[in-house]
DNA sequence: CTAGCATGCACAATCGGTTGTGCATAGCGT
DNA sequence: ACGCTATGCACAACCGATTGTGCATGCTAG
C-alpha cells in the first residue's frame, strides 16, 4: 500500500500513470468490459492487481453521473422499531447487497410530508427504484417516481398507481381469531366476548383484519358487536384509554382480545397491570410478532407476517416491472404459539 | 407542471434554456451563492420560480462529483431488531436531516466482514463521515477511513483509533445492580444470590456491566461468586441453555438476575416458562429497554440508554472534530422501573 | 506482395453540476 | 469628457468515471 501522503483519493488516470497505461484501458478492466474491448489478459491483470495494492475504491458519484444509474434503491418505512419494520429493512438490505445494489432506508413517523421529503431526497440521489412501506399517502409517492421515470413498488400497504405486496390481513386475522376462539372453547369460556383493539379504520389492513375477525366468528355461529370493534389508533396510549374506557361499563377484563399491533399491546398490557388486574388468564391474539412478548405471556398468540417472502416478491416486481399498477400481491402469514 | 414527455429530468441547462440564461447563472441561483455572484434578484426569482414549476431537483451525483461533498453520512449497525440500535437509527437519520444531511444505515449483523464490506461501500459513496455502532473490530474501520481521509466515530463499543461515544456501562450496571438488590431487601429476600448473565467477556461493555455489578455488590458487604457471572454470549438459546446448566444444580430458578440485554432475556424468560416456573416473583434487572416487556412483568427493571444524548454528542464530535483519537464520551443511561 | 481481418489499445466526448475568471455596460465623481 | 468602480452575467475548466470510435500493428489468405 503506497497511499499517497496526499489524501485526495486513487482515480483511474492515478492507476493509468502508474501502469503505464490509458484511462479507458483502466475503466474497462475494472468494470468488467475489458474481454469485450479486447484488452490482453496481461495488462488487465497488471492493472487489477495495482487496484488491489492500491486500495483504489471508485468514485460511485462519477460512475452514476456517467452511467446513469447510481446502484442505489431505496426504502421509506414508518418506524424501525418493533420487530416487523425492522425485520423488513434488514431484509431488504442484504437481498439489494446481494444484487449489488446500496440500499437506503429512510424512517418517515408515518407523516404524509416527511414521506414526501424523503422520496424527493431519494430521487434527487437518483434511486434506482423506490419501496415504500406502510406509507399514509403511497399513490403521492408513486406519482413523483413516475414523473421522474422511477419504478415504485408498495409493501405493507397497497396503492394504486404502483403495483402493492402486501400481507393477505383478512386470512391472517381470520386465522388468529379462530385460534382465540378455539383456545375460549378448549377453556370453557366459549360465551365470552372478543374485543378487537387496536388500528385506524381508515387503513386498509385494519378494515380487511376487521374483516376477518368477523369472517372467523362467522363461521362459528357468532354476531359480532359493534362495541366490540375498537380502531383507536395504534399507539400505546391511545390503546390503552380506549380499553379504559371501554372498561368503565364492565367489572372485569375481557377474557380475549385481538390486538392490532405490539405497540397497541404494550398501551393495554401496560394499562391492566396498573389497575392490579391478573394477565395471565386473558387471551392474547396479537397481529404483529414480538418474540420477547411471546416469552412472557403464555396465553398470546401472534400473527407473524412472511417478511421473506414480501421483500422476495418485491424484488421479483422489481426484475420484471408489471404492466398493471393496480396488481395486488397478498403474502400468507404465519400463526404463533397457537 | 410542463414535464417533457420525454423521461429525461430537468437540468440547469434546461432551466438556462427556459430562463434565457445561462446554466452557471442557474447553478448559482439553485444553490444559494446568487447574491455573492451578483445575480440580479429579479432573474434569481425567475429562475426559481422556473425551477420550482417545473419540478427541478439537482443530481446528487453531479454535485457531488463536482464539490467533493457527497452529503451522505454513514452507519453501520449490529442489528435493527431491538429498541435499543432502531431508535439510534432513527435519531441518527433525524438528526442528519436537520443537518441536511443524507443518513444511510447499513445492518452488518456482528459480522466483521460484513461491516468492513459495509465501510467500503460507504467510503466508495464518499460519504463524509462514518458512525460505527457496536463494531467488533472498530479499529480497522477506523483504518480503513483515515486512509480515505474520511472522520470516523465510534458508537456504543469503543475503539482507539477514532474517538468513541457510549454508554456509562459501569455506572449503569452497578445502579441497576443496587436497585436489584434494594428490591430484594423489601422483599426480605437479601439473601439470595444474584445471577449475572449474558453478553461476551471479551467485549469491553460486558466486562464493565460485571465490574459495575460486582462493585454495587461490594458496596453493600456482599462478595460475588465467579460461578454466579455467565457471560454466555447475548443470543436467546445461549442464554437459555446456560441458564438451564446452572439451574442443573438447584432447584429453583435464582431470586433476580442481571440479565446482559434483551436478546438474553428472551432465552431465560422462555426458558423457564418451558420449564413451568412462576416468573413474576423473579426480580429481573435487564441492561437493556424494551417497554413492552417492562409491561408484561412486575418486576423487570430496565436500563434505558440515552440514545438521544448518545447521538447529540456523536454530532457534536462531527462539528468539531477532536485531535484525541483515545478520546472516550460516557453518557450515563438511565434506570427503568425501581 | 497485398488486401483484409483480428488484436490491442488510446482519444475524446459526455454525464450535470460548481466555481474562478473575464467582459461588457452602467453609474459616478471630477 | 474621462477614468474608475460597481453591477450583472457568461465562458470554460473541472470533478472521475463510461463508452463510441479510430488508429496502429500483426497475421492470414489469395
Amino acid at each position: 500500500m503506497v497511499s499517497d501522503s496526499s489524501s485526495k483519493r486513487l482515480t483511474i488516470y492515478d492507476l493509468a500513470r502508474l501502469a503505464e497505461t490509458s484511462p479507458s484501458t483502466v475503466s474497462a478492466v475494472l468494470n468488467g468490459t475489458w474481454q469485450r474491448r479486447r484488452i490482453s489478459k496481461k495488462l488487465a491483470s497488471k492493472i487489477l492487481s495495482l487496484a488491489q495494492a492500491e486500495g483504489y475504491s471508485a468514485n460511485m458519484q462519477a460512475r452514476a453521473l456517467r452511467s446513469e444509474r447510481s446502484g442505489i434503491i431505496g426504502m421509506i418505512l414508518p418506524l424501525y422499531d418493533n420487530r416487523y419494520f425492522s425485520s423488513i429493512a434488514q431484509h431488504f438490505e442484504s437481498e439489494a447487497r446481494r444484487r449489488g445494489l446500496f440500499a437506503i432506508v429512510s424512517c418517515t413517523n408515518r407523516d404524509p410530508k416527511q414521506e414526501c421529503e424523503a422520496a424527493r431526497m431519494m430521487l434527487a440521489y437518483r434511486v434506482e427504484c423506490l419501496v415504500c412501506t406502510g406509507a399514509t399517502d403511497p399513490d403521492t409517492i408513486a406519482q413523483m417516481c413516475a414523473e421522474s421515470g422511477v419504478q415504485s413498488i408498495n409493501l405493507d400497504l397497497p396503492g394504486s398507481k404502483a403495483p402493492s405486496v402486501i400481507s393477505n390481513n383478512r386470512e391472517g386475522a381470520r386465522q388468529l381469531t379462530h385460534a382465540i376462539l378455539n383456545r375460549l372453547v378448549e377453556e370453557k369460556r366459549s360465551d365470552d366476548p372478543v374485543l378487537f383493539i387496536g388500528g385506524r379504520d381508515e387503513d386498509h389492513n385494519t378494515r380487511e383484519r376487521i374483516a376477518g375477525f368477523k369472517q372467523a366468528r362467522e363461521e362459528v355461529g357468532l354476531v359480532t358487536a359493534e362495541e366490540n370493534i375498537l380502531p383507536c389508533d395504534y399507539a400505546a396510549d391511545k390503546a390503552q384509554t380506549a380499553l379504559e374506557r371501554y372498561m368503565l361499563k364492565r367489572s372485569t377484563p375481557p377474557s380475549a382480545m385481538f390486538v392490532n399491533s405490539t405497540i397497541s399491546l404494550e398501551g393495554i398490557v401496560r394499562g391492566l397491570q396498573l389497575n392490579g388486574y391478573y394477565l395471565d388468564d386473558i387471551i392474547f391474539g396479537c397481529f404483529d410478532w414480538d418474540p420477547l412478548a411471546a416469552a412472557f405471556h403464555p396465553r398470546l398468540m401472534m400473527v407473524r407476517q412472511n417478511v421473506i417472502e414480501m421483500i422476495d416478491r418485491v424484488f421479483e416486481l422489481i426484475d420484471t416491472p408489471p404492466q398493471d399498477p393496480h396488481l395486488l400481491i397478498e403474502v400468507q402469514p404465519e400463526i404463533m404459539g397457537v
